[in-house]
Formats: C-alpha cells, structure tokens, sequence
DNA sequence: TAGTGGTCTAGACCACTTC
DNA sequence: AAGTGGTCTAGACCACTAA
C-alpha cells in the first residue's frame, strides 16, 4: 500500500533493511536499482535515496560498475552518531531495554561555560536535570541537562523530569529542540561520576558536551553526558568524500 | 564554467561555501533553491544535493516552508568524523599546517586482536608502522598501522612510509582502500603514547581502533590512532532523523 | 495566501566493472 | 558489449511557515 508519511523513501529503506536482516539476498546482492524500482513500483530516484541512506548507515555499499552489496561488517553499527536524538533509543538500538532514573533536580546560578553556551550572565538561574539511563539496573549513560529558568512557561519542578528532554522543553518551555551541537570529550571519570555509573573512579569514558538548539537556531539546553564504553561502544564508516 | 569533474554538485557546493564564508549574504539567508538553481544554470536536484551536503557538514540550516540559512554555530565543526580520510587533511581543516615523522617501522608477529580484524591466523607476519602527525613540531595525532606481509607485491620496508597509508597500500599492496569501520575508544594515554604526545601520561585521549577495507570489503589494515583533546577536538551535529 | 523547502517521477546520459 | 551505479534534468505536487 503506497501511502504517505511514512514517505516512500522511509517504506522502501525500511522494507531493504528488512531484506537484509532475513538474508533475502542471494550472496549478499541486493538487486539493481533498475530491478528494484519497478518491483516496488516506484521511480529509481527513491530507491537511490533510500539506497544512500543504508549506505550511510553502514548496512551496504555500492561499488559503480558493479553493484550493491550487503556489508556484512557495518552490521556491527547500531545507530549512526549523527542521528542520537534520545538516549532511549541509542540504547533499543543496541539490543536494551532501557529505563530512566532521575537523580537529581534542582535551580542552581549559572557557570560560566553554560552562560557561554546558552547566552546567558553567570548566575541567571538554571534547572539542573541529572539522569542515568540503564539497562536492567545496570547504568550505561549519565547525562546532566542545564535549562535557563526563564525560558519556563510553567514553574519547574513538576515530576515529570523522566521524560525525554525534548519533550520536557516542548512541555515547559514551549520550545522545540531542532539538533544538538556536539563536541566529543574524552575524560576520566571522577569519584562522583564513576559511582553514578557503577564503575571504577579513574575509568576512561567518552563524553558529549552539547548544545541544544531550536528551529531559530537559539541555544536552549545544555547537556553533558557520559558513556560506559564497556556496554556502549560508537562505530562508524569513514570514506573519502568529494574528490 | 560548467564541466564534469568535479561535479556539478561539487563545483555548487564549493561556491555556497565560499559565499558563505565572504559573509555573501543578507541575514544569513540563502536564497531560495529555485532562485540558486536559474542563477547558477543548473537543476534544482543539484542545488538540493549542494545544500544537504552543506547541511550535513553543519555550515546551513533549512526549515521547511521558511528558508535556508547560514548556521553560525555550525561553522565551529571543521569537519566530519565520517568524511576523514588522511589525517593530513584533517589537520588542515583544522587550520593546522601538519607535518608527518614515521616513528618506527618493523616486522612483528601478529597478536589476537589484529589477526581477528584482518582474518589472519596469530603470529601471522604484519608489518608495523607508527607515525605522528604534527603542527608546527606539536604533535597532535599518532597513529599505529598494522599490514599482513602477505598482502605486500614488493618487499617492505622501502622508506615511503611517511607517505598516507592509502597511498602506502595502493604503492606496495595494489590494494585500494575503500572505507574504515572506526570504533571510537576513549583511553587514558601510557607512559608511551604520552611521551610520544607530549603530554602528561594519564591523560585521556580519544582514539580511533579501525579497520581499513578494500572495494571487495576484504580488511587490508587495522590502524589504532590517539588525539590530542587540547589541539583536536570532534564535533557534530545530531538531529532527529525519519519520523 | 504566497512562497519556501520536501518528496517523487520519468527519462537521459556518463563512468565504471565485468565478461 | 552489456549491465551496473553516478549525475543531472525538468517538472509535478505536497507540507509547512509567515505575513
């Protein structure tokens, strides 16, 4: 059934990884573009986008000339850096069954750096928002989201910090979080983090420091978070690009 | 003048770019797709192919129904963690004019966890090669490459190997390499790698442990490279993706 | 309501791989 | 030479934003 929203694109990139997983493909050949749009009935330009997608993603690649392949090896990518949008489903994605523990909450005067990021003075009120996120009580990820106190239309707290923060932000602050700006912080784990993630203080751990932004491109959060490399490791494709 | 190769949307994408960079336009917004497409003489598709791309890199935003604009904050990303190809290049994004000393070169047995990448049995000759990558005598990036003997055409060593590895596998393996699958490792540096850094041992750093494939996804090399967080940092952009 | 970006089509030609 | 993916075109319609 052809419909829209899901748009074709989403349909047909859903139903190839769908394929792929069931090792419907003979010799790991995925047949060519040609083949597949009028199988699908639909027009080869959206099988090349949804073709593009999965090579991105690490799921096949294409050789010109040749054709289009199964990459067994990029299999081993869970979700692609780039497209995180909730802890939640970083870690559905890696085979967990994620839930979410709100370990603090609380207003504290802004730090510099945050001040800096979010474009505020130092010493404006923010709402501190400290989470882990586990899988079956073990903890994977620690964040600590930083949201300016006057961008609230409801007076926090409210109890319901267990939520995404996107949808937190949409809730009180009415505003949409469009991406985060991200910066990718190696670090040693403290006594107070390594606790928190029920490891060893001194354990290497990769980090995000990011900014949240909204469709005006207006810095609205900011989040640290950290990262047990034991149970959550990021893989990606590298390739030359352009010429 | 419009010629193949580079591309059309090569050739479009270097002109936004540099328009966007001599601050070409009002407000930052980029006029419309339609306007781009008649005024550079070329289809609408290609201009779109030209913006996601810039998209992607972080130099614009695009709302539907509103514009395409420049994303200052965007421009502090200089360049994607998926599109590096010689650290070479990366540097230079980075505004850094690197240099390249090969720090040793040997023949070791393989250990357990390269043969497993490469698909060689331990204790499999490989060939090690360890270089550092400088700006202005700091070094910034060291790198460990590790080829299977078996692969090399002509006899190695033949002092080249400051040469990119691509280069280096392409000279002495006639093997191209198409695509690294990167796991991102965040560690605490040894004794070792911190002097060879220039920095306190115990400092964390994030490294890159990757496999190096060819056009036939048959692993060729498996590189280990650490970063110095003070003179390189990653950055992206992470937004929602399908629905 | 006008104008923007988002999706999709049908078709042409090119570059490359394979035989 | 045949068949594949890569690039590009011209045009249609949809979804969304803003005045």
């Amino acid at each position: 059934m052809i419909t829209r929203n899901p748009s074709l694109t989403d349909q047909v990139t859903a139903h190839i990884k769908q394929l792929i997983s069931a090792d419907g493909f003979d010799d790991g050949r995925i047949p060519p573009e040609t083949d597949l749009a009028s199988d699908l009935g639909v027009s080869r330009t959206t099988i090349r986008d949804a073709l593009s997608r999965l090579e991105h993603e690490g799921a096949i690649y294409r050789r010109q000339g040749a054709g289009t392949f199964v990459n067994e090896h990029g299999l081993r990518i869970k979700s692609r850096l780039e497209n995180i949008w909730s802890y939640e489903e970083l870690l559905e994605n890696h085979g967990y069954e994620p839930s979410v523990r709100v370990l603090d909450v609380s207003q504290a005067p802004c730090d510099l750096a945050t001040a800096d990021a979010l474009g505020l003075e130092a010493g404006d009120p923010i709402l501190l928002v400290e989470k882990l996120f586990l899988e079956n009580e073990t903890p994977v990820v620690l964040t600590l989201n930083r949201i300016p106190v006057a961008n609230f239309t409801t007076p926090p707290p409210t109890g319901d910090e267990d939520i995404p923060v996107y949808a937190y932000l949409d809730t009180h602050c009415d505003r949409k979080l469009a991406y985060y700006l991200s910066e990718i912080v190696p670090v040693v784990l403290d006594t107070d983090q390594a606790g928190r993630l029920d490891v060893e203080p001194g354990t290497p751990a990769m980090s995000f420091d990011e900014v949240g932004y909204d469709k005006h491109n207006e810095p609205i959060v900011r989040a640290t978070s950290f990262f047990r490399d034991d149970l959550l490791r990021f893989r990606l494709i590298r390739k030359r690009m352009g010429t």
